[in-house]
RNA sequence: GGUCCUGUAGAUCAGUCUGGAGUGAUCGCCACCCUGUCAAGGUGGAGGCCGCGGGUUCAAAUCCCGUCAGGACCGCCA
């Protein structure tokens, strides 16, 4: 039907008789016996000179024969990959009539997310859809190849399983056979891949759909894809090099960019340097320490368990009142009692302090003097100091500094780091047990286990929280792009994670039966990973939201423009499921 | 569950704070003109439930309340 792809002509081709196939991206027309047509297929623009152009419209699919040659002098479009040559002596027939669409094409106009996602059709066919959409299938090209290089072995899993009361919500399928029972969506195949190991596989890799009933934001969708690795008779390390190969050569593929080394940061030092456990190492303002210059001190906000502060060079004058109120606003909601604020000047007050505005009063000259130095402010600077228990610190902190200096997350730089100590618990119940912070199967640190498996028994509230895992994330840009960890192949230490957990043995084997089952059967060690294909693939094309490299998304409330997703099912339907819909109280 | 921003022509926006005559602009669309444009150009034309519902007012796109939709974020996402 086609000889040749727009986007593919050049010089080299003048002469050849060619046919051409695509759309209908833009027509100037100059008089009845001249007329300009661009042709757009998914490789580019070609320019068309026909004849007349009375019953063509953008959007018409067209197939365009003619020749191709060399533009006149003085007429090559230098913005036009192709605009050194032109098709002439052209004969069009429509393949199909197009109504004008909903939005234009360009890729000017940032077009209603509703419209564009009710005509996804339409939108797929901008050459920055395309390039995402090829970008996307580079990603997971790239991906198998490395892992196919490791020695991985792709293996699917099932959809329809069983629900586990762990993690994120579970999408729910109700059965037909057995009304009353349902199955769930895997929000990950996490325990069918550690049966992998258990069944022999020794190193496993998928790209697998995963689906969470979370709310939706930028980087969160329903579904998402995600590289899922598990190996056997391997360490950390080395599950950090297999996923490190694919990433990086992901990145290369796509950028043709080296990826850079990927730095590691402890868990520890990721929250009290930066208030987050995915890091956004791009820029400074790293959170400091000033709690010992506070130990003593007479100003009553500042007498707490931990005081924090960051530095924003410049923003004495940047920071107008207004948006200085809206900040301490900000912090209050995010849970601290208020944002202290105060400007480095150059000149002293009556007591000595260099500080000004804000809580400064409060201060005594030497505890002014030991913040500016603690934070190595200049005049000109804002200080902004919170103090509360260490955790809501680091957290309102940390969303301060990112709402102060992050920059957009596809600013072009790819900023790998391993995030790894991972604590094994991430807090305690109102009731003391703790909550896990990976799973229960993570693995505790090599260096803590004899903590958690002392013979005297597992130690009980605070002190569990200092007790390190194996579980370690990959974060990009200050995205978090994937989590993983060394497994517990130990019955004596998966027992006394329960035990601590509070979860009773006939509990444990009701819920995750299956696996401890296996487990009986000889299971080697191992040690997995998963990294989010979507956000991977965003972060790459330089996307700020993964919506754009994923072909038929969600809206931000779960909706399907397109298809109407989600709808009320037939009575019928509900019936034949052994399902009554309670109307909404 | 919560906070914030945005809904005006097919599209993108202005007008809203400070209520007042007929809601404008650009692009697109339709017709005609135009032989080298490339975001072609020219002339003319059509096109509006100012998201929806209620309230305040002599008078509401504009103020107030509610609601729906989209977006960003907090919570949530083992």
């Amino acid at each position: 039907m086609r000889s040749d792809l727009c986007g593919r002509l050049g010089p080299d081709d003048a002469g050849r008789a060619v046919t051409v196939c695509g759309w209908v991206d833009r027509r100037r027309e100059h008089s009845e016996h001249l007329a300009f047509i661009d042709l757009r297929d998914h490789t580019g623009v070609l320019q068309c000179v026909v004849d007349g152009a009375r019953d063509l419209r953008s959007e018409y699919v067209v197939s365009i024969a003619g020749t191709v040659r060399l533009r006149p002098e003085g007429t090559a479009n230098p913005a036009l990959s192709t605009g050194e040559i032109e098709l002439h002596d052209c004969s069009v027939e429509v393949l199909s009539a197009s109504e004008p669409p909903p939005f234009p094409l360009d890729e000017r106009t940032d077009v209603d997310e509703t419209l564009r996602l009710r005509h996804r059709y339409i939108d797929l066919r901008k050459p920055r859809m395309q390039r995402n959409l090829r970008a996307r299938a580079a990603v997971n090209r790239a991906i198998r190849r490395a892992m196919d290089a490791q020695g991985f072995v792709e293996v699917e899993t099932p959809m329809l399983i069983a629900s586990t009361p762990e993690g994120a919500r579970d999408f729910v399928v109700p059965s037909r056979k057995e009304p009353g029972s349902f199955y769930a969506l895997p929000q990950s195949p996490q325990i069918f891949k550690q049966l992998t190991m258990v069944g022999g596989v020794d190193r496993y890799y998928q790209i697998a759909r995963c689906l969470r009933d979370e709310d939706l934001r930028a980087d969160r969708q329903f579904e998402f894809s995600q590289l899922d690795v598990e190996a056997s008779f391997v360490e950390r390390d080395d599950v950090l090099g297999f996923v490190t190969k694919a990433v990086a050569e992901a990145t290369v593929e796509v950028t043709g960019r080296d990826p850079g080394n990927f730095r590691r940061i402890t868990w520890h030092d990721a929250m009290e340097r930066f208030g987050s456990d995915k890091p956004d190492t791009r820029f400074g303002m790293e959170l400091v320490e000033l709690t010992p210059i506070f130990a003593d001190t007479q100003a009553r906000v500042f007498q707490a368990p931990c005081v924090k502060g960051i530095c924003l060079v410049g923003g004495a004058e940047a920071l107008a009142r207004s948006r200085v109120d809206e900040l301490v606003a900000a912090c209050q909601r995010w849970g601290a009692k208020g944002l202290a604020w105060m400007r480095v000047v150059n000149s002293p007050d009556s007591i000595g302090s260099a500080l000004d505005g804000g809580v400064a009063k409060f201060l005594s000259s030497a505890e002014a003097a030991a913040v500016i130095g603690a934070l190595d402010a200049r005049p000109g600077d804002m200080v902004f100091l919170v103090a509360d228990e260490r955790r809501l610190v680091r957290h309102v902190l940390g969303l301060l500094r990112l709402e102060l200096g992050r920059p957009p997350v596809n600013d072009g730089s790819f900023n790998y780091l391993w995030v790894v100590d991972f604590p094994l618990f991430e807090a305690l119940t109102a009731e003391g047990d703790p909550i896990p912070s990976h799973h229960p199967f993570t693995m505790p640190h090599d260096d803590d286990l004899w903590k958690l498996m002392s013979a005297d028994g597992p130690p009980a509230g605070e002190e569990l929280l200092d007790i390190r895992s194996q579980a370690y994330d990959l974060v990009l840009n200050g995205w978090e792009l994937g989590s993983g960890s060394v497994r517990i192949h130990r019955r004596d230490v998966q027992q006394r994670i329960f035990e601590v957990l509070g979860i009773a043995p006939d509990e444990a084997q009701q819920r995750f039966g299956f696996l401890l089952d296996a487990f009986r059967y000889g299971a080697p060690p191992h040690a997995g990973f998963a990294v989010g294909l979507d956000r991977l693939a965003a972060l790459l094309v330089g996307e700020e939201n993964i919506r754009e490299v994923i072909a038929f998304p969600k809206t931000q409330s779960g909706a399907d423009p397109l298809t109407e997703a989600p709808s009320p099912i037939a009575d019928a339907h509900l019936q034949e499921l052994g399902l009554r819909v309670v109307p909404p109280a």
